[in-house]
DNA sequence: GTCTATAAAATGATAGAC
DNA sequence: GTCTATCATTTTATAGAC
């Protein structure tokens, strides 16, 4: 059983680090969005320090992420195009519960190389290895095109980069919503090659 | 005339904001790095605060975004698929060059609303517009899709993505070179609807 | 325009009472 | 396990000599 504090002191440091970076988030603004007395160093208690409290931060965010891993659905595949909609608004889903994650790695890239390395694997790599069983799956031809793993490339960043665009900008490129997005890559992804 | 101290503390800032992020920035790190004396207050000569230097910063990107919009380099238009290829890895080529002001967007939106809001102007919706335009002009027929906003959505994202995921990881997804990339992205396109 | 020196505040971290 | 109190350091910012 975790201390209950504990558990309070990891959510602010997720939010006060996704808002202000590690450099620009404080102990003190820590223990204060945790209930605790600012100042008072009950933060000690609990983590040996601020770099600490960040890699815990990082733990949980990936334990998280590989439970939702295994959520999704798969409803019965009717037409493959819509099935690949589908799959495309249950992926812009996972990301957006993968957020604090994905926001974490654009702001911190670089100053912990070791957990940059491990959030790419578990979200980059695994997404790609997913996504190519899935467009396998919903397009009984797999996919049409003389470079399967480029197409791939261009599937999870399609995804990647209209999922951060929303998170960046507030709304998404152009303001045109999630299933739109999702159908054109998919109506794209199912035609035939050039 | 500008000193060209100041630009030396721009270009210090610049460098140390997109490491550290703004929080994690400090005065006396961009006088070290900007070749003054460490903590001597000297920064004060050029600029009011910290605040007013990022500022000043994001500015300076922001024009130099401008210059490099005009630099495009348009070749005869042979094939189509082939344009638009080429006319991919120019836009990759661009988004490398405004990096920085990527970055800086990545790591500070949401603490100076109103630049990211001209950010976004710049980059993504002047992006757009003109993504648009060439996609007019190297597809005969223009955008073969019933979708014509969502598509260009697609493009948009898709190049997005790609650039960012390999600043993050410092490798691209999938490990796809970018002339890979944008070959399939540019056969996708250039495909018939489904 | 840069330096030395320094003030004033914020910050990371510790000690000890309860 | 939290608090008050405190320390050492870092950091923002200013004053004045050169």
């Amino acid at each position: 059983m975790v201390s209950p504090t504990r558990a309070r002191i990891l959510d602010a440091a997720l939010e006060l680090i996704q808002r202000h970076g590690f450099g620009g988030t404080t102990v003190t603004g820590i223990e204060e969005l945790a209930g605790l007395s600012p100042g008072s160093g009950s933060f000690y208690r609990h983590f040996r320090s601020k770099e600490e409290v960040f890699r815990a931060v990082l733990e949980r965010e990936l334990e998280r992420a590989q439970g939702y891993r295994d959520e999704f659905e798969r409803g019965p595949v009717a037409d493959p195009q819509e099935a690949l909609t589908r799959r495309f608004l249950q992926q812009l889903d996972y990301m957006a519960r993968v957020r604090p994650l994905i926001n974490l790695l654009a702001r911190e890239h670089g100053r912990f190389p070791d957990l940059t390395d491990r959030i790419g694997a578990a979200l980059v790599d695994q997404g790609i290895i997913e996504e190519a069983a899935h467009l396998m799956r919903d397009l009984p031809s797999g996919p049409a095109h003389d470079d399967p793993r480029a197409l791939l490339t261009v599937v999870v960043s399609a995804l990647t980069g209209y999922h951060l665009l929303q998170g960046y900008f507030g709304r998404s490129p152009s303001d045109v919503a999630p299933d739109r997005f999702a159908a054109a890559l998919a109506a794209v992804m199912a035609a035939p090659p050039a």
